[in-house]
DNA sequence: CATCTATGTCCAATATAATAGACATCTGAT
DNA sequence: ATCAGATGTCTATTATATTGGACATAGATG
């Protein structure tokens, strides 16, 4: 995942790198492997991942579940997430407001975040539709497919955003190439605008709105979205926005703001 | 934490083993530290902690907060603890559960599991008393300080019990020595009775009951417990452990049973 | 039976990571 | 002014971690 930093030669991995990038990549996956499946499948010999699965088992970092020898995330890792949860404590406002946001606009609400060079939606409230939502909660996503992902990276400038974004997410999930040019312009209309809706990239019958939540830094550290059919969206839109601006504003400064220190 | 492997000689210590030292070390402190601060409270090499500290940065694991060159715990920590948690889908039964039994009993109850070689409150729900507990969610103690960890253990075999609890936890928070065998002893009994109860170690003035939570392999994956003034606990005894065991049995195998998989 | 893949273990080679320690600031105390 | 401690950066040395590849086993397949 974030290890595309420096594959140019056959050069060795560092340790830590590699192990995260074992951790990330069963978060992806969402399920238990076998540690012969998840060298195959990130490309690392076979020989370093089995060493380093068996370091992180017995640091409580992976664990054994699923039978025949399959690990996934660990207990440990759960810990060290609730402390973070606690410190940083956006979890309750959070909360709250999607619900309220589901509540007002019956449609599905989101809380999104930059997962490293990704987006992820990290807690979703289903609205009253029967709408299946495209994108599960923790999964990461590539930015350019994303209305969020036009906010999140708005604080950076047009070279900060090439760098940071793989340049293969910029790969449309139908096969199409999105110019990052085109990219940094909507970036830049999202900035001056405060906010960025389309028609999803990710299906054919989604509209998304997105909304920055500014950090203490000023930028937008998440999003609040809403996924709604393309007509009920386009018919609603100016509502939908009042909601989305008011809900942020009452996040404003909560996400991100440690508890003390 | 885990680290007291082979402290033998003045050997070098691999960095996984230090980065997730680090991170326990932040867990604990509940804080976010400088480098230089976390290097000499945990006995490691300057150099090494700012080598590792730039890394876990880079990858999201720490963040810089609180200023000065302070880090914390990272959201990427975040992520993988609610994959974790999505996966082995234990909170939402947990925390139904908890909030039951302190409706019943009006006392502060407690979900606890081990966290390595030391016991953790993972969720706690304050009861109706205005009563001060000790002990904070996330924090590790020592199992010998806790009625719950004559349960956790139960499933080892003596010898594997002293192999498995530092040798100091068994040094209780007063000064006191409790020796061992008189440890293994509670822990046989607490096996056979299913339960534990005893005058907390840690304060003067709770009383404490546990009961195991099994799972799939059949023993103690987490227990509950209560924590009450010590006049009441006395007094409502029978009517607390039948609670307890009331909510246990409905917790049953339901944490550690991953959702799929 | 022969062959292939999937799986896990083990070992030697060497690229490199962990470390000690020098150096440079800055601060507050004396 | 002088000293001591706290903080961060940088470099050279060497112990070792990462890796390729050999080896062993078990199923599956033809």
């Amino acid at each position: 995942m974030d290890a595309v930093q420096d594959e140019a030669a056959g050069k060795r991995a560092r340790g830590l790198d590699r192990a995260f990038e074992i951790l990330d990549f069963l978060r992806q996956k969402r399920q238990a492997l076998k540690p012969n499946e998840i060298a195959a499948q990130i490309g690392a010999p076979r020989s370093s991942v089995y060493e380093l699965v068996n370091l992180l088992l017995s640091n409580g970092i992976l664990e054994f579940t699923g039978g025949e020898g399959r690990v996934y995330l660990g207990r440990k890792l759960y810990f060290l997430g609730a402390a973070y949860e606690n410190h940083f404590d956006f979890t309750r406002e959070c909360e709250a407001t999607l619900e309220r946001l589901a509540d007002e606009t019956r449609e599905t609400a989101q809380f999104c975040m930059l997962d490293g060079n990704r987006y992820t939606v990290v807690r979703m409230r289903e609205g009253a539709r029967p709408f299946r939502i495209s994108t599960d909660v923790g999964q990461s996503v590539p930015i350019p497919w994303t209305a969020s992902g036009r906010l999140l990276v708005a604080h950076l400038s047009d070279q900060d955003i090439l760098n940071f974004i793989p340049p293969q997410d910029f790969r449309l999930p139908g096969g199409e190439w999105l110019e990052p040019q085109t990219f940094i312009a909507e970036v830049r209309q999202a900035e001056r605008e405060g906010l960025f809706t389309f028609n999803s990239i990710v299906d054919s019958f989604t509209h998304c709105f997105a909304v920055p939540v500014r950090g203490e830094e000023g930028h937008a550290a998440a999003t609040l979205c809403l996924v709604t059919p393309r007509d009920d969206g386009i018919a609603n839109r100016d509502r939908y926005l009042d909601c989305l601006k008011k809900a942020a504003a009452g996040l404003e400064h909560a996400p991100a703001r440690p508890k003390r220190g």
